[in-house]
DNA sequence: GTCTATATCGTGATAGAC
DNA sequence: GTCTATCACGATATAGAC
């Protein structure tokens, strides 16, 4: 307000002059947006209305609409621990710990928002699909699958991801009832043993037809 | 072109007039892009360039965007006659026959795309969401769990679903490999039995934790 | 039944004052 | 760091000629 602080202590001391509180702000009306509505019917204007600021402060702070998306996406969970915590254990326990955490993860307030516009971004927009399709493959399932050393651990990782995606489109963001108010514990004993079907069992006989 | 022509047999005589191929087009090139680009990426313009017909005749036929998307899912498949299929014969059977039928009618060339833009549709046009939570629930996934007579059933019908829909996202929608590549007949013997122990196991213990 | 032309709106983005 | 003003674009939708 008063003219330059820097210099009082010398150079690069006191903290930085940016990031007053409207980033925080648009962030999380951006990270409500996508989750609510998806990218398409997502606005700056709505975001920055949400938000009470001025639009122009949206690109301001992340250029672009999908500058914004980037920045709400920076998901706030680290996939490598997960997958540790997962795979650490008995191979017996792997489907339920798979389970487990990733309901904990969904049900999350914090995590669980950014996840749902992902899904919901990933039927039209693109980075969104890639990211999913990412997500899903590279960083997480296919690793759990690879733990448990059966043959084919990348269709039985496609399996698993293809039960936990639908699990989250129907209860997270379609809200299909009584499946999105069931709590997770007893989620958990349907959805586990599923998924360590899909880890550890042999392959299936090809059924006739 | 020269005039009237009705009354010539009497009144009423003679096929009507409207209806020519160009609906058809329209239809054609809806559907597809629906099913490729999702709801909010589909433009009345990009139709009309595909169909080969001005925009304008879009909105003659089906007067918004919303009703020409309403024509596209009316769904060439008789939820009803599917059910019926599905229900009839031994209970035993009855996880591999849904998979089996679902699997059909989403390789299906003319029942598939639809329901390709159905999910995509759902992630952010309420219209579609709406769409899709009927056909999960009331139409379909409820009559067949309920004919296997075990408590609990929509929540059955849920599980089951949650695995269909998370199939069909990630085989048709993303596309994810391995799973879109793999033979419906192969599929079926890792799905069939996950929705024969949805439908007729007994209610899981709930797990510690 | 088909198309041309256009009205009206909302979007993402930018330039520049304060 | 924040806001005003505006641009360029593409969308849906409509009126009316042929």
């Amino acid at each position: 307000m008063s003219g330059e602080e820097k210099g009082v202590h010398g150079r690069r001391t006191g903290r930085r002059p940016g990031d007053a509180r409207s980033r925080e702000l648009i962030l999380d009306a951006a990270r409500t947006s996508f989750a609510a509505t998806g990218y398409a019917a997502t606005t700056i204007r709505g975001v920055a209305t949400a938000a009470g600021v001025d639009p122009a402060l949206v690109h301001y702070f992340f250029g672009t609409k999908d500058g914004l998306f980037a920045a709400v996406m920076e998901l706030p969970l680290n996939p490598s621990q997960l997958v540790e915590d997962i795979v650490a254990g008995d191979v017996a326990g792997l489907g339920e710990r798979l389970a487990r955490r990733f309901l904990e993860v969904w049900d999350d307030p914090v995590t669980g928002p950014p996840l749902t516009g992902l899904i919901r971004g990933a039927a039209s927009h693109a980075p969104s699909a890639d990211l999913l399709r990412e997500f899903i493959g590279r960083e997480m399932l296919v690793r759990i699958a690879a733990s448990a050393g059966r043959p084919d651990a990348v269709l039985r990782a496609n399996l698993c991801a293809a039960q936990l995606m639908g699990t989250a489109l129907l209860r997270y963001v379609l809200r299909v009832e009584p499946l999105a108010s069931t709590g997770a514990g007893d989620l958990l004993g349907w959805l586990g043993p599923t998924l360590q079907r899909y880890l550890t069992a042999d392959t299936p006989e090809r059924p006739v037809g």
